[in-house]
RNA sequence: GGCGUGAUGGCCGAGCGGUUAGGCACGGGUCUGCAAAACCUGUUACACCGGUUCAACUCCGGUUCACGCCUCCA
């Protein structure tokens, strides 16, 4: 499998240091709000990325940080008069209602950054002692990047050449350098009640350093795949490089990955623009989990994409053909002949159009082409009447198998109820009737329930209209 | 200013030096009581200007436009 490493800006070949074991890091939320289909487009492609990784015979050991105590928690709690832990955990578990709905699989760790402070403060010292980071008069401490001669590497910036811009607030003065980055903030009235004792008086620690210390502390000082949105390569990834080298003399990550961003309708989206679609926002709207899921999956994860509600509505058709051909592969296993078979060439050549597709840094468009060629062949072959219980079978197994990786294929069940039952039935006799008149009516009918009803040479089947 | 992306048919979105990507939408047709699905079929695109080449959407140069990052936004 081959991913660009946006370390070297090159595609390569994924060799994991230990054995078959991926050990990878990914950025999670910051808890203070719900999180955007912006968020979850990064969500989704690691998920992708883990799916992947394990289908292709890969173990898996993923760390996904909160971030839970920054600026905007603190300031989110204070304004809403309750504990930060009261605060983030609503947050939290929105996150990880989000995450089921979209089916993203579950890390290994989720860990926090309020219950790793010793870890991170452990690393201070030791950066302290190896004298790339100072302590200023007020109490807070910060990384020196003149003595870190790696500094820049990951976003290939020259630091040298830089300016101090207009962002480098009045109140960082106690800064040696503009570019210092702070790995313990002291305490200010604004931090409320949230405060942690340390060797350099009482604060809390800064952004940056709660990822070294909660990667480096599950997955080991260096491990294989990091991965996060475009934004954070500078400067929080590379921070997270130059203080978790600096602290522990190896290399921290052989692998960076990034996606990017997503925009609106053509339009740049953030949380400070204030143009963000929330799940629960586009859920008001009537598309489900599964239709956000196809979207923000079958873009190239490096492309920026353009979110639409026009491109939900497309993908609730591609959904639809896909559940179609399931149903119709089934149709063929619970009546055809079985005994003897084989996976039949046009699915064959999906398997292998798939995972090459998705060896070459994941490119899922082109593995949904091969997935909707062998839609469209199969259909040619079901039409014909062409296909054995055992190719049919066959066929489906590798649709699941595909579904691991793609998490959208299986439908949630609809259940029918009686009721419905019973109008299919009366509808079915009309129509033996020719009483089209009354056939049509009930077609309505159900259709007003929420169900279509299609008429094939099997009997009528019932589909679940969305919403 | 520095670094870096991108510009593909109505929309989304891959791709490669020569062969129809794929999905959605739309038109025509087959099938069907009607409908749906499926299949067949049509509109056949690569910002602009040069260059390299037998051949460029694909490589090189330039132009225009859009976008991202340059201290805490996925």
């Amino acid at each position: 499998m081959k991913i660009y490493n946006t370390l070297t800006r090159q595609l390569e070949e994924l060799v994991p240091l230990d054995g078959n074991h991926v050990r990878m890091y990914t950025c999670g939320p910051t808890v203070y709000d719900y999180a955007h289909i912006g968020n979850f487009r990064a969500y989704v492609f690691e998920d992708l990325l883990r799916r992947y990784l394990k289908y292709s015979g890969f173990r898996v050991t993923h760390v996904m940080n909160l971030t839970d105590v920054d600026d905007k928690t603190i300031r989110g709690s204070r304004q809403a008069n309750v504990s930060l832990d009261d605060y983030t955990r609503k947050y939290k578990d929105a996150f990880f209602g989000d995450l089921k709905t979209l089916n993203i699989e579950s890390a290994e760790y989720y860990p926090e950054a309020t219950t790793h402070i010793p870890e991170m403060i452990a690393i201070i010292t030791k950066l302290i002692e190896k004298g790339v980071a100072y302590r200023s008069d007020d109490g807070s401490v910060y990384f020196s990047i003149a003595k870190f001669t790696d500094y820049g590497k990951l976003a290939h910036l020259d630091m040298s050449g830089l300016r101090a811009g207009a962002r480098v607030a009045q109140d960082e003065y106690e800064k040696e350098s503009a570019a210092d980055f702070a790995l313990w903030k002291a305490y200010d009235e604004k931090d409320g009640d949230v405060v942690w004792d340390s060797p350099w008086g009482r604060g809390r620690p800064g952004w940056h350093i709660e990822c070294s210390a909660m990667s480096m502390k599950y997955l080991g000082e260096t491990f294989d795949l990091h991965t996060g949105g475009i934004d954070n390569i500078f400067p929080h990834h590379e921070d997270e490089i130059a203080q978790s080298e600096a602290a522990t003399g190896k290399p921290f990550v052989k692998y960076w990955m990034h996606c990017a961003h997503l925009v609106v309708e053509g339009r740049k989206m953030s949380k400070s623009l204030g143009n963000f679609h929330t799940l629960r926002d586009i859920f008001a709207r009537g598309y489900s989990g599964r239709e956000v899921r196809y979207v923000l999956i079958s873009a190239q994860y490096s492309q920026t994409l353009n979110f639409s509600f026009a491109a939900l509505d497309g993908a609730r058709a591609s959904l639809a053909r896909l559940d179609e051909f399931r149903d119709r592969l089934a149709a063929v296993v619970s009546a055809g002949p079985r005994g003897f078979g084989e996976l039949p060439a046009w699915s064959e050549n999906a398997r292998k159009g798939f995972n090459a597709a998705l060896d070459n840094d994941l490119n899922m468009p082109e593995a949904l082409a091969a997935l909707f060629e062998m839609v469209h062949e199969g259909n040619r072959r079901l039409n014909a009447g062409g296909i054995t219980g055992d190719q049919a079978e066959l066929s489906l197994k590798l649709l699941d198998e595909f579904d691991r990786v793609l998490g959208f294929l299986a439908k949630g069940g609809a259940h029918v109820d009686s009721a419905v039952e019973k109008l299919v039935d009366e509808r079915q006799a009309a129509r033996q009737a020719k009483n089209w008149a009354e056939s049509d009516r009930i077609r309505n009918e159900l259709a007003e329930l929420g169900w279509e009803v299609k008429d094939t040479p099997q009997g009528p089947k019932l589909k679940k209209l969305p919403k």
